[in-house]
DNA sequence: AATATAAGTGTATTTTTTACACTATGGAAT
DNA sequence: ATTCCATAGTGTAAAAAATACACTTATATT
């Protein structure tokens, strides 16, 4: 595409990337230790510069891949980040994209461009400082789901296939950083119908076995898009 | 500032504003008709460029400004809209913000640059085809605010500062493009406590004068900051 | 057989939401 | 002055949702 009668500015587009998973009743966060300047050696979110023919959406899925390994993750848009100095070297500004995911069922984490040296979890109630603004966007992002998580149940992709009501709940006290009532939190999530309960149980456990339930995502979807579009 | 190392795109952020208002029992929102190519003469969103050196936030203020001569608003960011394709003639990511805000309290509507014909109050009810992708940028704020209008009752900017229960019903109405049930929507609008009741009342109508109230911006602000920091 | 650990379950209470229809008021018309 | 008209203003009962709360059951380990 031909670029014709608008100015040109030194001045770049980034996305940020916000992935959490759940893993050992934690939550955490996937970041990247940078191997460029600035911020050589630190620790900071995977993002990277939107290239001039690709739409911000799909920036955003080969970005992640590039520096991350993963791929085909459902990403949402939750802000974007403009103040002038928040870039050392120049005018960037960057759209802040956010996943859920299964830790566990994804592949080794692997950077494809040697721009990251390593890509890791990270818990999120111990993070160190972050490269840029990314602590600010990280809060950002998390705020988002807290609040989402109030009215959705978009928890699920946090989970293996075949979870407990009980690590669902430890899920929820995660994000929401406060407890549940073990009854009442059942009760609900059952009631709204987007849970299989399967005939099987929890393996390798020293106690009472739990039963085992699946997320039934054509049911969620059948409920939950309608208040989406709204 | 001086860009270093960083690579110089034809790149363009701009800024889009959704400004909704309420007259005469119907929802509206500023549009400008434009005064230069692309798009020129056609119906859009109030929208520019973003400065080199300006942060997004005061952009979108400055450009609201010059296109329609208003100032001030609290403008919130809603979604960026990063197609390749959006913009005929180049590379342009936009930044979509969002205000309400009472119609006649306002000075009148008069662009600064000649950039923008001039500016209108439109229903969004019957709105023609608008210049770019706008129209679905109107669409995303429009479902963005019906579904905060949901869990937070954000709508009293849009009215005079003296106003009645039923003109707040029908600007929910208007908004939510549903009929409410009067006395369960006086119930729970009064049961917030964010309204003073005034010893004052309607004027000038040829049936029962309705009480007037004002919103109370104090309260409001006690009660709902914390949800939003959540 | 005893122990330890977490799974699993029900009910009563409070709060919130919903449905629903008549009387009161004030200006305009006669 | 009386009537008419249009909207203001009001309460209650029923249903649904949210909350608080404690014991029994199942399984592996000792």
């Amino acid at each position: 595409m031909k670029v014709v009668n608008l100015p040109t500015f030194n001045s770049v587009f980034s996305i940020d990337c916000v992935i959490f998973g759940f893993d050992a009743g934690e939550l955490k966060i996937l970041l990247i230790e940078r191997n460029e300047e600035p911020y050589k050696d630190w620790l900071a979110l995977p993002g990277y510069m939107v290239e001039q023919d690709e739409g911000i959406d799909e920036a955003a899925e080969r970005i992640l891949y590039l520096l991350t390994g993963l791929r085909d993750l459902p990403m949402r848009q939750f802000h974007t980040f403009g103040e002038v100095d928040r870039h050392p070297k120049g005018r960037v500004i960057t759209v802040g994209y956010y996943a859920l995911i299964r830790i566990n069922g994804q592949k080794e984490l692997k950077p494809i461009t040697p721009y990251a040296r390593k890509a890791i979890w990270h818990p999120v109630n111990d993070l160190p400082q972050l490269a840029f603004d990314h602590t600010e966007i990280f809060k950002s992002a998390f705020s988002k789901i807290r609040r989402r998580l109030n009215y959705q149940p978009i928890a699920f992709d946090l989970l293996p296939e075949k979870f407990t009501l009980t690590q669902l709940q430890q899920l929820y006290e995660a994000i929401l950083s406060k407890k549940l009532d073990k009854r009442n939190f059942r009760k609900k999530m059952l009631s709204y119908g987007i849970l299989k309960e399967l005939d099987e149980k929890q393996k390798g456990v020293s106690y009472r076995a739990a039963k085992l339930y699946k997320f039934d995502r054509r049911k969620y979807t059948k409920i939950f898009q309608s208040e989406l579009n709204l």
